[in-house]
RNA sequence: GCAUCCGUAGCUCAGUUGGAUAGAGUGUCAGUUUCCGAAACUGAAGGUCACAGGUUCGAUCCCUGUCGGGUGCACCA
């Protein structure tokens, strides 16, 4: 079994092949274009007939003539200058759609074919501040990035390649012992944006501070031979991270971000095999001097312009920079971790290092013909004017600042909307509803543009957001939970009897007690004894977009673009509402359609869910 | 100066190796609730795809140029 899309590919390609059509001319089967011209359509006659010199609407009837309808094409048309449309077939279409389950991940373990080893290096935040606006967009993305590459079946190695190292440290824990000193020292460092600032102000002030400061750094760097000090400093430096690091930890709690200790990579993690990177660099003669600094020059052309920049990877005065500790990370990313797609989730202002990075990889002879490095760049978050996003005083916002807005924002809403809940219930709800918003409107836009981000819009809860497709879950679970007749207040149910012939399941996700995580699913046996049966035509069409989800996800994976997955979702639950509203089911005219609408809507619900899911958003039983 | 990304409806954005009459949302206006959740659905209006050439059956997409904007370019990360 595999997806429509690839099944409908052989059946053309076979006709092709009849005709002898050159087995290198595109097809170009895609989604209709409107839902006049079909399910799909064949783009790619025109431009063979232009090749072959044929006539092409002669050449697409030969085509269509050629292809054995039965059993998944209803229909074929010609159609302008030589389009195909494709009209599925109903019977086919619904038994396609009956195969999709959580098991078979609804389709999406079809695109497994090959595994690979996906490495993503994300988030990535310099552990001498707190994370801020600016570490949003990568951690967000990259998360999301992570769960699609692992959902379809590929082996996935998260890289948190947090900044760990430099001279900002040794300012840090010079601070640091400072206040230990005299007493003042909180030892959760409660706010390291505070920490960084005083310190920062000790260092431009005080000329014994600051050769302190900078003592540290290279006691740091040789700790292991500077006797009892160097151990000091080192288990300073220690604790620092650790305390920045639990900053991390607690944003990506809320953000439901799934890195977790293990995922952590960091730069202080290359140290020991800088000085082979250099030895490697010079022994296959790459390596430049210039101006006391080892380059890496590039020939005219390489880098199609901005040749003349150097790739420098060892300062003047001997030190190595993030340049060397990148080279090293693609050493280990690659034959270490042994990745065949390393992505690189990192703001797009980095492009011109990426594009050095990995060709003075490849000629280091870290990467082979296999590998693919790529830089999953993403644009710039401004606010409103398009500006940077900052404080009113030009200052950066803290994430965490972000995120309580976003929150008490939200529980304004969820008051409005359902003043008569609990407390317990409102909280939990806005706090799903905010991090979701501020999710989705990010990963819904095409991550290489800027993005302008309006807490007024993505908590605007219509339109393409996250409440939107929420909304639409929560709908097709009110109807499922209208099914059952309640036999204890919230564990079990059974089916009201005249409606379904099985029994069915209901549990708890959370351990709240509350119906807002209360899901209600059919069992197996309904499944089974279930015929879908598509008569109306947004029936089709919705049937059509539950099929195409492993083709989505394909998609997502391939090109690295959450926003197709956010489309994807969106265009499924228009789809739902517009079946939803023409369609009645309670009250549909027989018990076989009846129950046919029954699992069409429990298999949208199941794969927003699942869609959400995969965008790290969570979804309510209610709203 | 070189490089790079962008310019699509009032606003926010889609547009999958060049495909049919360029699509959504929002906002505006007009409809739809004795019926499964109106946080919904239906319809209308809204466009010189920055501009000018070129390539071809066909260009928002590819090429050239112009205008306007963002970003990056030697020892920070």
């Amino acid at each position: 079994m595999q997806t429509i899309s690839k099944i409908l590919e052989i059946k053309f390609r076979r006709a092709f092949n009849q005709l002898d059509i050159p087995e290198d001319s595109p097809i170009l089967l895609v989604e209709a274009s409107k839902p006049e011209f079909g399910d799909f359509q064949i783009n790619g006659v025109m431009g063979i007939a232009k090749k072959l010199k044929l006539n092409p609407r002669d050449l697409a009837q030969k085509v269509i003539d050629n292809v054995e309808l039965s059993p998944e094409i209803s229909k074929l048309e010609i159609a302008g200058p030589g389009f195909i449309n494709i009209i599925l077939d109903d019977n086919y279409l619904a038994t396609y759609i009956s195969n999709l389950n959580h098991e078979n991940r609804f389709g999406a373990q079809l695109q497994m074919g090959k595994t690979k080893t996906v490495v993503i290096d994300y988030s990535s935040p310099n552990l001498a501040k707190e994370m801020h606006v600016g570490h949003l967009r990568s951690t967000v993305i990259g998360d999301c990035l992570a769960s699609v590459f692992e959902y379809m079946g590929h082996k996935v190695i998260r890289q948190n390649h947090v900044g760990d190292w430099g001279t900002q440290f040794g300012m840090l824990i010079a601070y640091m012992i400072e206040r230990i000193d005299d007493g003042t020292f909180e030892h959760d460092i409660s706010d390291l944006e505070e920490f960084y600032r005083k310190a920062k102000v000790r260092f431009d002030e005080d000329a014994t501070f600051a050769d302190t400061a900078r003592r540290y750094v290279v006691i740091l760097q040789n700790w292991k031979n500077e006797g009892t000090e160097g151990e000091k400093v080192h288990n300073y430096w220690v604790s620092f991270k650790n305390a920045s690091l639990e900053h991390c930890q607690e944003i990506y709690n809320k953000l439901k971000i799934k890195l977790t200790h293990e995922d952590i990579a960091p730069e202080s993690m290359y140290n020991d095999a800088l000085d082979n990177v250099i030895n490697v660099l010079e022994n296959k003669h790459l390596i430049n001097v210039s101006n006391g600094a080892k380059c890496i020059f590039f020939a005219d052309g390489e880098l199609s312009g901005g040749e003349t920049t150097p790739y420098i990877v060892q300062k003047q005065d001997g030190g190595y920079l993030y340049s060397t500790t990148d080279l090293a990370a693609i050493d280990y990313r690659v034959n270490q971790l042994k990745g065949d797609r390393v992505l690189y989730v990192v703001d797009a202002r980095q492009g011109f290092h990426f594009k050095q990075l990995f060709i003075v990889g490849e000629k280091a002879g870290y990467t082979t013909k296999d590998t693919s490095l790529e830089h999953v760049a993403f644009g710039t978050m401004t606010n409103e004017d398009g500006k940077p996003f900052k404080t009113r005083t030009g200052g950066t916002v803290k994430l965490i600042e972000l995120i309580n807005e976003a929150v008490i924002r939200a529980k304004k809403i969820v008051l409005e909307r359902n003043p008569d809940w609990n407390e317990s219930d409102r909280e939990y709800l806005a706090n799903v509803l905010a991090i979701g918003a501020i999710k989705y409107a990010d990963l819904s836009k095409n991550r290489e543009s800027d993005y302008i981000f309006s807490f007024d819009k993505m908590l605007a809860f219509n339109g393409n957001t996250a409440p939107y497709l929420m909304y639409a879950y929560t709908r097709i679970q009110s109807l499922l939970r209208k099914l059952y007749l309640a036999r204890s207040s919230f564990d079990v149910f059974d089916f009201a009897p005249d409606v379904l012939p099985v029994h069915g399941v209901a549990y708890q996700k959370h351990q709240i007690s509350s119906s807002l995580s209360m899901e209600v699913r059919i069992d197996e046996e309904f499944f089974k004894q279930t015929k879908i049966k598509l008569t109306e035509k947004s029936e089709h069409k919705l049937a059509l977009q539950l099929a195409n989800f492993s083709d989505c996800l394909y998609m997502t994976a391939k090109e690295c673009y959450p926003h197709y997955l956010c489309q994807y979702l969106y265009n499924l639950s228009v789809n739902f509402m517009q079946f939803y509203e023409s369609c009645s089911i309670l009250r549909a005219e027989s018990m076989e359609i009846k129950n046919s609408r029954i699992l069409l809507a429990h298999l949208t619900a199941q794969i927003i869910k699942t869609g959400l899911g995969l965008l790290g958003i969570e979804t309510v039983e209610r709203m």
